[in-house]
DNA sequence: CGCAAATCTGTTATCGATATCAAGGGATGC
DNA sequence: GCATCCCTTGATATCGATAACAGATTTGCG
C-alpha cells in the first residue's frame, strides 16, 4: 500500500503534499477547498500528490485557524424512537450538501445527561445546536446562551425559549385527540403513560388529556402510570390490562405513544378483547407500526422528519446570518398535528 | 448573564481564565484534566475563574497539540432499524465513562455514502472506527488502512477483514432458520427480501436460504424481491400477497427482517389468512414488535446491543494497546445467534 | 504598447491548547 | 546542615492548518 523502502512515520501533512507537488501549503489548502483561486494544472498536480500520499485533510487544524468547525450538534432523547430518528433524518437531509456535518447525541430523556452532552458538544465548538424540548437544567441554559451560537429547540413550545423554536403543543395535541374520541361517543376515557415526568413531552400529553377530560365534564380521569418512560410495547400491553381491571367501565384508552398503544392492542387481541368493540385505543406519533398493524391504530400524526428538516433549515439560516453579521431574530415555528382516525377507535 | 459594562468580544480562552486565576495557561490546562499534579487551592481558584467566565474548553486546540482527538467513529446503515440502534446503544454504553466521545454516521446502506462518511470522519482524526459489514469500496478500504487507527467491522464475517471483526454469518443464520422450519414439517418455503443487493446482510440471508433449500432437496426456491432495501412493514405485507398468489402451495415464508415479517403477518390477518394455519411466517432480528404482536413471530435473535458493546470494547483495547506501543493482533469475534420459535410458525 | 485589473502563488502570523523541560520551594533523610 | 526528592508551577516550542496581505505573472483593453 505504501511505497516500499520508505516507512511512513506518521500521517502525511499538508506540507508533505506541498513538497511533493512543488508548491506551498497555502496553495494546497486552496486546491482542496472549493472556491480557492487556483490554476487548473497546479490543482491537478496537487490532487495527484494527495492521492499518492493518501493524504486526508486535518480538519482539526483547519477549524482552529479558520474558527469554523464545520459541524452542528443535535440532541435527541432516544435513538430508538422513530419520531426522533425521523427528526434526525430530517436534520441530516437538510444539512446534506452543505459543507456541514451533523453530530448527534442521545440524552436518554434525562436533563442531566443533556447537560453533559451539551458541554461536550460545545467543547468542539459547533456552529449551531438543535435540542429536543424546552426543559433544561439551569447550567444547560447558561451554556447554550454563553456559547453564542444559534440554538433551536424542537418538539415543544417552551415558555421561555433559549433561541429559536420548531415545535407544537403536546398538550393541545393530546387534548384534540380526547375531544375527537368524545365526539365519536366515547365517555370513559383512560390514559396510559410512563410513571415519571422524565419524558416531558409525555407529561405534557397527560396534562392535555386531563385538561380535556375536565373541559368535557367527563368522569374523573383514569390514568395508568406504568414503567419508566418512554414506555415500551410490552409495557403498553401490561398497562391496558391494569386499566381495564381497575376501571372496568373504561371504553377508550389514550396512550402516550404509538408503541404502548400497539402493545395494548395486541394484548387485547391475545385476550380476546375486541378493539374497538370492547375498548377503543389511540396512540400518539403515527409510527409505521400503527399504520400497518391490524386493526390500524388511531393516532396523532406529527411530521418528525419535517421538524428536523425545518429546524435544520432555520439553524442554517441563523448560522448564515451570523456569518454575514446580520443575525436573524428568534423565530417560533409551529408545526401542525393531525388526529388520524383509524380502525382502533 | 455577563458582567455588565464589559461587553464580551468572543469566547473566553484559557489565557483569560489563567489571568483571572493568576496562574499560567499550563496550570489551567492541568486543573481541567484529571491526573494533572496541582495544588488543591490553585485548582479551586481556577475552577472558580472558569465558572465566572463561563469558560468551555476548546477541544479542537487540545486535539491538535496532544494528537488525541478523544472520539471514535461508528457507521451504521440506518438509524431507523432497531438492530443497529441497539448496536449504537451498545457502543455508547461501552464508551461511557471513558473520556471518549462517539460520533455516529448513517450510510443508508450505500457503500458510496460510507466512503464519503469515512473520509469526513477521518478528517477529524478519530482514534478508532467501527463500521457495519465487510463490503466497502476500494477507496474506503484504502482510507481505513492508511488512517492507521484501529478498525472494527461488525454484523458480518468479511472474507478479507480490514481490521478486527465482531459478527456472525448471516447466511448461516438464515440457513439454520430454514432447517428448523423444515424440521417442523414445512416443505414449500419462500423468501421475502429487497430487490437489490444494497443491503449486503439481506443478500447474505437470501444466499443462506437458497443454500439451505438446496441442501434439503426442497423444490426450487421461491423468492419474492420487493422494494428498495431495507424493506418496510408495508412492503412485507405486499410481498406476502405476491408470494402466495405466485406460488399458492407455499406453506412458509422467511422474511429478510422482522419488519417485513410483521407486515406480512398483519396483512394475512387482514385478509383472513391464518398464521400459521394457512402459512408460517418467520423474520430475522428479534425486534420488539415480533415479541409483542399477535401471533408472536418466529425469528432469529441477534444481540445487537452485545455486538456494539463488544465492538467498542475491542476497539478500546486496540486503542489502548496502540497508546502503550503494544498493538494487539487482529481479532475475529463470533457472536451467537439463536432461532426463536414462536407462534407464527 | 502601456497601464490597470485579474489571476495565481507565497510569506508570515495566528488560532488555543498541550508536551516537554526546567526551576522554585518545602519536606525529608542521614 | 546539606543533599535529595517530590510537588507544583511556568516558559517555550509546537501541533497542522488558514487568514491576511503581498508579490509575481498574466490578461484585458483603449
Amino acid at each position: 500500500m505504501h511505497p516500499a523502502g520508505k516507512p511512513r512515520r506518521s500521517q502525511p501533512t499538508m506540507a508533505d503534499v506541498a513538497e511533493r507537488a512543488g508548491v506551498s501549503t497555502m496553495t494546497v489548502s486552496r486546491a482542496l477547498r472549493k472556491g480557492g483561486s487556483i490554476a487548473a494544472e497546479t490543482q491537478r498536480r496537487i490532487i495527484a500528490a494527495v492521492d499518492e500520499l493518501g493524504y486526508v485533510l486535518d480538519q482539526t487544524a483547519g477549524t482552529l485557524s479558520s474558527k469554523r468547525s464545520g459541524f452542528i450538534a443535535a440532541l435527541i432523547p432516544s435513538i430508538n424512537n422513530s419520531n426522533f430518528s425521523d427528526t434526525a433524518r430530517g436534520v441530516t437531509e437538510a444539512v446534506e450538501g452543505r459543507d456541514l456535518q451533523l453530530l448527534l447525541g442521545y440524552t436518554d430523556y434525562l436533563v442531566q445527561k443533556e447537560e453533559r452532552l451539551v458541554e461536550s458538544m460545545l467543547r468542539r465548538r459547533p456552529e449551531g445546536i438543535i435540542v429536543t424540548g424546552g426543559r433544561h437544567t439551569e447550567r444547560t441554559r447558561r451554556l447554550l446562551l454563553d456559547a453564542d451560537i444559534p440554538v433551536v429547540e424542537t418538539w415543544d413550545i417552551p415558555a421561555d425559549p433559549v433561541g429559536h423554536v420548531v415545535g407544537f403543543s403536546n398538550a393541545d395535541a393530546a387534548g384534540k385527540l380526547v375531544h375527537d374520541l368524545h365526539a365519536r361517543g366515547y365517555r370513559n376515557i383512560g390514559f396510559i403513560g410512563g410513571s415519571s415526568n422524565r419524558d416531558t413531552r409525555g407529561a405534557d400529553r397527560r396534562l392535555g388529556y386531563t385538561r380535556a377530560i375536565a373541559e368535557l365534564g367527563l368522569p374523573r380521569s383514569r390514568v395508568i402510570s406504568f414503567g419508566k418512560p418512554p414506555i415500551s410495547m410490552e409495557q403498553g400491553g401490561q398497562a391496558i390490562v391494569h386499566l381495564i381491571s381497575q376501571w372496568p367501565d373504561v371504553d377508550a384508552a389514550v396512550c402516550v405513544s404509538d408503541l404502548s398503544a400497539f402493545g395494548a392492542v395486541m394484548e387485547c387481541h391475545r385476550r380476546g378483547w375486541s378493539v374497538p368493540g370492547r375498548i377503543g385505543i389511540a396512540g400518539f406519533g403515527d409510527f409505521e407500526v400503527s399504520r400497518c398493524c391490524h386493526p390500524r391504530i388511531t393516532t396523532v400524526s406529527i411530521d418528525g422528519f419535517g421538524i428536523g428538516h425545518a429546524a435544520a433549515e432555520l439553524l442554517l439560516r441563523a448560522i448564515e446570518g451570523r456569518r454575514r453579521q446580520t443575525p436573524i431574530a428568534p423565530e417560533v415555528m409551529l408545526v401542525p398535528f393531525h388526529v388520524i382516525q383509524r380502525e382502533s377507535t
